[in-house]
DNA sequence: GCGCGATGCAACAAAACGGTTGCACATTCA
DNA sequence: TGAATGTGCAACCGTTTTGTTGCATCGCGC
């Protein structure tokens, strides 16, 4: 079932917003090891509390960028990259859209 | 002159939160017809005032995906592709080291 | 059972955001 | 010249974000 053309538009917006700040960019490049981790392991290394990381890491599983998984007393987060897979391809469309628009006007004006 | 890493990270976090907005992201495909366009131009077709949209374009300004152009009296913006190629780069460089990360776990793993 | 390590939840504060309004200034054109 | 159009700047406001602290809870291992 196809979202409405606004949903879409939000859902884009909402994983860039996820990926516009420094520390989850951060996060982001701890994860793309491929291994799922635990809160307390991502803050380490960081300036930040336990608690800070943690509301970035709901910003991205909100973005649906990582997701949670409870193992024991840790819950493990690990990358998803459908959606950054999917913004990946937005941007390609816009640059190409933008090269395609380019084309156009310069053909135009050497038609006259 | 490479920039530092930080400033490298800052940078890219800066386009990604300027995506990260549902009137930008509008504003931005409004952009991909190639043509410079003025304030009000691209204030028309959006429910907010001028200076809001003024503000949403300083902000894209600010993260280089758009330029400005005084003529007469009118600003013109225009897209400028090189910061979202930068960025969709990126994107594709975070799925592939997810992918080899895969792979690599995978092949530990079997390799037992 | 106990202590420790990893989380979750809630309250709070400072700062950033997204928008509006009001006003001044520059340009265009009749 | 004067009206209309297009901007820029600044103040102000309510909401969201970012980060901290304190406390309660849950799981693990001795």
């Amino acid at each position: 079932m196809p979202r409405s053309a606004g949903a879409a538009l939000r859902a884009k917006a909402s994983v860039f917003a996820a990926l516009g700040d420094e520390t989850r960019l951060g996060l982001l490049a701890k994860l793309t090891n491929g291994e799922p981790q635990s809160i307390s392991h991502l803050t380490s290394g960081t300036r930040l509390t336990r608690q800070a990381v943690t509301k970035h890491l709901r910003v991205l599983q909100g973005a649906g960028v990582v997701r949670a998984n409870r193992v024991g007393r840790e819950s493990r987060f690990a990358l998803d990259p459908k959606p950054i897979v999917d913004a990946q391809t937005y941007l390609e469309h816009v640059s190409r859209q933008w090269d395609n628009a380019l084309a156009r006007l310069k053909a135009l004006v050497e038609e006259q």
